[in-house]
DNA sequence: ATACTCATGTAAGCTGTTACATGATTCT
DNA sequence: AGAATCATGTAACAGCTTACATGAGTAT
């Protein structure tokens, strides 16, 4: 069984605990957002898809009159998902970083204006830092898998943010 | 002028000396892929939009009776460049790591599974700066921006690669 | 001869975001 | 009363990859 990208976060959301699409995404948003995003757009339509596969099981849970549904996995998604994690196929990477592609083009610009490219690309990093620092003290008492990789988002943006710094010096 | 995506790495190789689609394929294949990537699917129409929207210059340039054409820039698509190199907009920064997903949903796997995906991750980052190694010297050569973003490459996957065998070891 | 590289291009399909629409509940 | 949050969903569009098609020149 062949899982979409989107899938994966979602099944795995699932299995943490009945979920509906929209706790999933405000989970998403907190943790694995970094470095594997999901809209609703794709989301709900997954979902929906997700329950005719027979890997997930929805579930009408309205809250007074607000409609609503929860999702568990059925054993075929817990399988599905499983296999996923266990699967030795090369894991997709993709980065698409705007500022180093800047960065690569600078030639013909004058230092101060490369000087600009690199603070943008430092801010930027910066940002990721500071949002990660954020929620680090909630998924610090979690613990186990899901704070490595916090960690991992927090380590690698705060080697960026240095390098970039290292560089803004060499320029000055 | 809003430039799309691709449009900003074609305008960019193009200024760098008189292309054709092939060879600015062949280009971003060795210098810029591991943070911008680039397929013929997007190359070529893309091409011809800036053609049409007057930012660079098309010319028939057969090589014997195999078809050929080289683009070099017009005024116009200097200037759309430059102005893009020097915005002020806040650099897109996306990232899509599945190794990292698997880590972050690895909770309920045994130590030896989880050890397997790091190794996985590490494998990855490892492919990524032989990669880079492999085309150093002549980046290097070249030297300025261009090779400055080499080494961003080449620092960062070895630091992910280093993080990786330290996650390894306290897994065992 | 045949395989590889040079060279251009398109069609189908997948993935994703953005913007919008709808409506209920809760907080100020 | 009005704003924010909870909750679901869709339509339009953007962007990209893959696979294929075509054909010429070059190296083995």
């Amino acid at each position: 069984m062949e899982l979409s990208p989107t899938a994966r976060v979602l099944l795995g959301m699932i299995r943490k605990g009945r979920r509906t699409g929209y706790e999933i995404k405000q989970l998403v948003d907190v943790s694995t957002r970094f470095f594997w995003a999901a809209s609703y757009g794709q989301i709900y339509p997954e979902l929906r898809r997700l329950e005719e596969a027979g890997l997930i099981e929805g579930e009408d849970d309205p809250t007074g009159g607000r409609q609503r549904r929860a999702y568990t996995l059925t054993p075929a998604g817990d399988a599905a998902l499983d296999e996923w994690l266990r699967s030795d196929e090369e894991p997709a990477y993709e980065l698409r970083d705007e500022a180093l592609l800047k960065l690569f083009f600078s030639g013909e610009l004058t230092k101060e204006e490369r000087l600009h490219i690199v603070r943008q690309m430092r801010a930027r990093h910066q940002a990721v830092v500071d949002g990660l620092r954020s929620i680090e003290e909630v998924a610090a008492a979690a613990g186990g898998a899901t704070y490595t990789t916090l960690r991992f988002g927090l380590d690698m943006h705060s080697w960026a943010v240095d390098w970039c710094r290292k560089q803004e010096e060499e320029l000055e």
